[in-house]
DNA sequence: CCTTGACCTTCCCATCACTGGAACCCTTAT
DNA sequence: ATAAGGGTTCCAGTGATGGGAAGGTCAAGG
């Protein structure tokens, strides 16, 4: 299967794929013209690895977790582990953001936003 | 003021005061020997810098903030929206976050986690 | 046979906001 | 004279792609 087959089946841009081989996330095997070609394997790591990023595993993750699914003797206790890191840094991420929120929508709440000067907001970032 | 006492002044590395000169959102003077001379206003400027990427606005968002904050005729209404278009973009990547967090959250609570292979993280991944 | 268009390839540069490090200069104190 | 602790510039790297150039390949149509 060419690169774009993958592409559509997969959801991945054809530029990613490309840059999943680079870095040694698939194999896939060559045509006599050079065109990549995947077969069902290659296409099913690939969903793999593009549910993996769309729940937020950084490419090194994917790695281990890739891994992992690969190894039968694997223990689940690894991947959980993984998974509970991952998880730990986005609860993290999102506090920070949810304080951001807060002190943001406070402040666009406070000013008027019209054609005067005054601004809360400005006054907030000045003063700290 | 040479670098570092701004630096501690406000909270940002020199590096990254460099950068915001590198980039144009302060000029300090230059003494004799070619340190960079800051003074006051350059100090309150960097403080204001720090605060609106501490608030996670862009670096051109800061821009547009600073320029705002100097031009004593601006209409609060072009802070308000800046603000307002950032917070959107927060709540965003919080849904996004928290989503992430359910199905995690949700996959590592039904992961026993132990010796054996199997593993509802891994068949997730797997299948969708 | 030639051309067109849709593929494919590699390669290099850009993103965002820094961060690290090398190589070198200046100042102050001992 | 030297050592510590500033400062300077410049280059390269981060994560995970995305954009685009320059060029090879393939199938269909005139």
């Amino acid at each position: 299967m060419n690169i774009k087959d993958v592409a559509t089946r997969t959801g991945l841009p054809a530029k990613t794929i490309r840059y999943y081989e680079e870095i040694g996330l698939v194999t896939p095997d060559r045509a006599e013209n050079g065109y990549r070609a995947f077969d069902r394997t290659h296409v099913h790591k690939l969903a793999f690895l593009a549910r993996a990023r769309g729940l937020g595993f950084s490419i090194e993750d994917c790695r281990g977790l890739l891994a992992l699914w690969e190894d039968r003797a694997r223990a689940s206790g690894d991947v959980r582990a993984i998974a509970k890191a991952h998880l730990a840094e986005i609860e993290e991420k999102i506090a920070g953001l949810e304080e951001m929120r807060a002190t943001l929508s406070d402040l666009v709440a406070a000013c008027h936003g019209d054609d005067r000067p005054d601004c809360p907001i400005l006054k907030r970032l000045e003063t700290g």
